[in-house]
DNA sequence: GTCGTAGTTCGATGGCGACCGTACACGGCG
DNA sequence: CGCCGTGTACGGTCGCCATCGAACTACGAC
């Protein structure tokens, strides 16, 4: 009983929860960006392992929750892995041009 | 000579010193969006005295210095105050949309 | 000159968050 | 079954940053 898969539900926050702060905080950090860009640049799912930053998995796992919680990406379980996704809708419906100004800074 | 006047010249980055990250860094704080807000809704500059922000001086003094760091405001000093801008201009260029976006987000 | 007002600078403090290593839970494959 | 491979959960450390109070400078008015 209770399918003990205690694996995190991989809860997201409604349109209505996302919070303008929340976003720009999980923005605001340079390995964050980092996943950021690699999942606009790549229109498809990325796994949590394609994804190419600078930190342990742990820490990577990390900085995914921060992004998931503020609404900025989508997480869908397949077997083990974990395929991620960019939030582009509901971004772009909130704060029309956010993503894109982000996305349109020179490197 | 030297003319003593040890207040900071009040230097801003030009265009191409600003990067995405600082400024993400910057509005990424409660406080900093207020003032940020504030601005951008009384078209003309806003003195220190102006800003409404539950903080000290002190430390509104430290975020100015942060908004200015990241080119997200501009300083002019007049006698003992001090107006502040938002350099619009500069941030809808760099990141079109951005400003934009995090304005649109509802309170 | 003497206030008062506007804002900065300094030093200290407290809390949050980025980071890591380890241990663990799943799912697939032999 | 045992073993990888993927990714999460937990505990701990460390550094940064938001915050404050107090002392200070600068300007204007009286």
């Amino acid at each position: 009983m209770a399918a003990t898969t205690h694996l995190t539900p991989l809860v997201h926050p409604e349109r209505d929860e996302m919070t303008v702060e929340a976003v720009l905080r999980a923005l605001a950090d340079p390995v964050r960006l980092a996943i950021v860009r690699q999942l606009a640049r790549s229109e498809a799912e990325v796994s949590c392992g394609g994804l190419e930053v600078p930190v342990t998995k742990s820490t990577l796992t990390h900085h995914l929750g921060i992004l998931r919680a503020a609404g900025v990406i989508a997480g869908r379980q397949d077997g083990t892995t974990r395929f991620n996704s960019l939030r582009r809708n509901d971004l772009d419906e909130l704060f029309p041009g956010l993503l894109d100004g982000v996305l349109a800074a020179r490197r």
